[in-house]
DNA sequence: AGCAAGATTAGCT
DNA sequence: GCTAATCTTGCTC
């Protein structure tokens, strides 16, 4: 589904929420999970209808790296983290909301920025962006990817290229190539790391 | 109980 | 680019 074509049907919106990526697939090493959540969709119910985005940028938050929140252990604020892959980490940062996909025990994917792809959604290029978008607060946190409001589904299309670069807003770790995008895609926040700097694999 | 820090963003120079 | 907004969490006293 690109800009340009026919609008998403709610029946094939419904279709695709009923069909979400499962388990298994957060049970995988997490950059391989940050890598292959691009092109998938989030989608969530709004009203009567669906609201539905395409993840064109990642990041991953590893066991034994100091950017991680899950890195000093377990605590209230992170014990989502520590939950079952495809768990929702939905945590607040100054204003905003973030939202992440656990993978593995204290590890997990920030959703950083995606494309709309239903009409009345507001733009999704940056994290606090994206999870407004979903309305994604608190009270999400912990629920299921699988089978809570908000849900991760196959999406239609793979990136031809990803670019894997430093992680961005983080003190620690600055170096580590850890974030992923879709080369290119015009949704990715800034800055845009394609063009100089970063490895296009 | 108090305080410093933060996986951000909007708005202004 | 740089700063402020704004508030929760976790750590220390």
């Amino acid at each position: 589904m690109r800009p340009g074509q026919a609008a998403l049907s709610r029946s094939d919106l419904r279709s695709r929420y009923d069909r979400p990526l499962d388990g298994p697939f957060y049970d995988r090493t997490t950059t391989v999970v940050a890598r292959e959540l691009l092109g998938a969709w989030l989608v969530a119910p709004v009203g009567r209808a669906f609201a539905a985005a395409r993840i064109v940028e990642t990041e991953a938050y590893v066991a034994t790296d100091p950017a991680s929140h899950a890195y000093r252990g377990r605590t209230t604020r992170n014990a989502s983290m520590f939950g079952a892959p495809g768990t929702l980490y939905v945590y607040r940062i100054h204003q905003v909301h973030c939202a992440n996909a656990v993978t593995r025990p204290g590890e997990a994917v920030l959703l950083r920025a995606a494309e709309p792809l239903t009409e009345g959604m507001g733009n999704a290029s940056g994290p606090g962006r994206l999870a407004r978008a979903f309305d994604l607060t608190r009270s999400d946190d912990g629920s299921s990817l699988t089978e809570g409001r908000v849900r991760m589904v196959p999406g239609d299309d793979r990136p031809a290229r990803v670019t894997r670069s430093p992680r961005i807003g983080i003190s620690k770790a600055t170096e580590r190539p850890l974030r992923f995008s879709w080369t290119g895609h015009p949704n990715v926040s800034r800055p845009r790391p394609w063009a100089r700097g970063a490895s296009t694999a």
